[in-house]
DNA sequence: TCTTCTTAGATTGCCATACAATCTGTCGCC
DNA sequence: GGCGACAGATTGTATGGCAATCTAAGAAGA
């Protein structure tokens, strides 16, 4: 049933059908991860037909799907050309971050008014888990599967759904350039780690001024990161 | 080739066809209104079969624009039940407001740093038109699109495309629930105009500061009329 | 009469197909 | 070498169909 796969990747097709949940949810589960995973890669061109081989899925489907991708802003739609990934400019990056200092600002302060004490440890917990990872030298992809973690222990305990969903497409499109902030500087994900430490103790003290100042700082670090690898890539004929 | 209207809205399929954009685009664009002028209420369900025989469009195009305003956020879809207009609960209503406070608050502050001088002028001159408008006792239709342009000047002027595409989703859901705020007080414009006029004064002054300041106590003003009209509603048993 | 079961109709979810319009690249012609 | 016509690929839109699910009405039973 699935079908088999002309293109070397094999394994689109496998993950979705089996399990119970509108089979157009899965599928913009499965293209949503392919992209923020570089799997597609930014400015890349999303065929229907292709999209179709891979997942197995009738393009009924498949157009459905490119159109919540697009509303969500990882996919831009040119008039009779189709789906392209999100490719960002440099000022384009630097909107996101700012937004995001403004954004992340809000989360955490509503996390140390509002959050129970039990959130509290959870946080601790999940920070922990974290460090750990990192301390292992884990995956590049587990480190952020735990960051995300973290993430949502803050939305979860700031109790409001509107900025989950804001800062989650949010974040979906910072991590477009993940690309060049996380994986250039092998030293970043310990620096990362050091800087989110000093939000989590801020926020256990409740301390809300601190905790936004400490959470901005780490923001504004990934930032710089990340927009420098972009412009070195962009200056580069990496064509 | 407009379909004939059997429930006696004639409209909708006239403004879909002649002009150039993709088709999806035109019904996507028709219906965001029909949903955010109340033609459709909250809560309503918005029928496949009803939507092509208004539009005059296929079922194909009338799903992929049904999905694009879920992505949105002005829909909901249940699982084998379809769209519903979104219906806010007081507590969401509250959400929304404390979120528009930060992204407004960010956005006059940017405003004022980065807008040009003739930027500050089309601020006025927006301001001036709505003022007008209000002491004309104008429509609220006339009232409410005099105050987005005012927005798109702000938006234009602080040059964050990001904040302007989060911002753009976060009104078109509050505005769900302008039926109580703008309406109910008859007033209410007057104040508006007012707290506004405090806002375009400290922007022309460059003091984002106060400008902050400003917008934030209109924003709250909303709040305040928009929450309690509409757990005043809940309360009655309007059903 | 009230409750519960059954059944028919309406609606969504998904699919296959079709065809016009547009875009792209190529081939042959000048 | 440049230019124009043509073929192939792709999107935009429409149509018809079928299974699964939901809903409401009616029938059967307590």
């Amino acid at each position: 049933m699935t079908a088999e796969n002309p293109e070397g990747l094999p394994s689109l097709a496998d993950r979705i059908g089996r399990v119970a949940a509108p089979l157009r949810v899965q599928v913009l589960e499965v293209l949503r991860e392919a992209i923020l995973t570089m799997r597609f890669k930014p400015g890349q061109r999303l065929v229907e037909r292709e999209l179709i081989e891979m997942t197995g899925v009738s393009r009924t489907t498949i157009r459905e799907v490119l159109r919540e991708l697009a509303a969500e802003g990882l996919v831009r739609t040119i008039p009779q050309k189709g789906a392209v990934v999100l490719a960002l400019s440099p000022d384009e990056a630097e909107e996101l971050y700012d937004l995001r200092e403004v954004l992340e600002r809000h989360l955490v302060e509503r996390f140390v008014e509002r959050a129970s004490d039990s959130q509290l440890v959870a946080l601790r917990r999940a920070f922990t888990h974290l460090e750990d990872l990192v301390d292992e030298g884990a995956g590049t992809l587990d480190v952020l599967r735990a960051k995300d973690a973290m993430y949502d222990v803050l939305l979860t305990g700031a109790g409001n759904s509107a900025l989950r969903t804001a800062l989650s497409q949010l974040h979906a499109r910072v991590s477009l350039l993940r690309a060049g902030s996380l994986s250039a500087d092998p030293q970043r994900p310990r620096e990362s780690v050091r800087e989110l430490r000093e939000v989590v103790k801020a926020t256990e003290a409740r301390d809300a001024a601190a905790a936004g100042a400490a959470l901005i700082a780490h923001v504004r670090a990934a930032a710089r990161l990340g927009i420098a690898a972009m412009r070195a890539s962009e200056a580069a004929p990496a064509r």
